[in-house]
DNA sequence: TTCTTATTTAAGCAAACGCTAAAATACACT
DNA sequence: AGTGTATTTTAGCGTTTGCTTAAATAAGAA
């Protein structure tokens, strides 16, 4: 039934249809999963979840700031992490507040903060 | 020292000197953090690690039946995942045999294994 | 209202990505 | 040697990414 790529005369096809079906099953978690990490994927990002998990909240200019970087660019990956409902705004007057939202916190915060496996990216308090 | 992007008149310098200090501090873990989850960011590559951590080792052919995709697209990623140390290549003969390698894992096994939290990414043996 | 300030949006562009198709390499078998 | 199989590599191509610059919104302050 399922053309093969290879020949393998060995090559139990038993398995391979247990992996399709797992994976199957899987596949919508795995496509959710795999854009909260492409999102995460990127440096610049990953750092302002960083620095939101430090400090709760941050507005557009305070991370252009510790960043380094032009505000516009900084604009453009919050948005990315908004879409992907990785962080939230919050307007207070014309500064707006980017904040970690609960949607994925999740799979990231253990990203970020390795508990006692990995020793350092949680300075100590 | 540090050039504001805004002119905030109540923004605390001395909160965004410590983010800076943090991040600076994080930033080589960041780095290579983010060089994992960009691998893990495809839905493709994160499909082959969950079927490599379902099967421990599988070849080039027999992930190209499980994904039904091109050979050579299969190949160009695991170099991709080799690249980045997450993979390892053992040939037999002519197949060659692909496999988890120690390094990244505690930070990928977490990922496609969500122990209870989340329900049913690991089916029931 | 006019003038800043904070943020977003749009346009443009170089670089990276991911696929296909074709050629190259490597190994087994006869 | 020659044939067939498994995998890699290369070249090409369309798409996406991430930045810069400039213009557009939005919201205080004068």
């Amino acid at each position: 039934m399922s053309s093969s790529s290879c020949i393998r005369v060995f090559a139990d096809t038993a398995h391979i249809e247990q992996s399709k079906h797992r994976l199957a099953a899987a596949e919508p978690e795995l496509q959710s999963l795999a854009a909260v990490l492409a999102l995460a994927g990127n440096e610049v990002r990953l750092k302002m979840l960083f620095l939101l998990l430090d400090k709760q909240q941050l507005c557009v200019c305070d991370l252009a700031d510790v960043l380094q970087m032009n505000v516009s660019a900084i604009s453009q990956h919050l948005r990315k992490l908004k879409d992907g409902g990785v962080i939230q705004a919050r307007k207070v007057g014309q500064t707006v507040f980017y904040s970690l939202s609960a949607a994925h916190l999740s799979v990231l915060q253990p990203l970020l903060t390795p508990a006692s496996t990995s020793p350092s990216l949680t300075p100590a308090r």
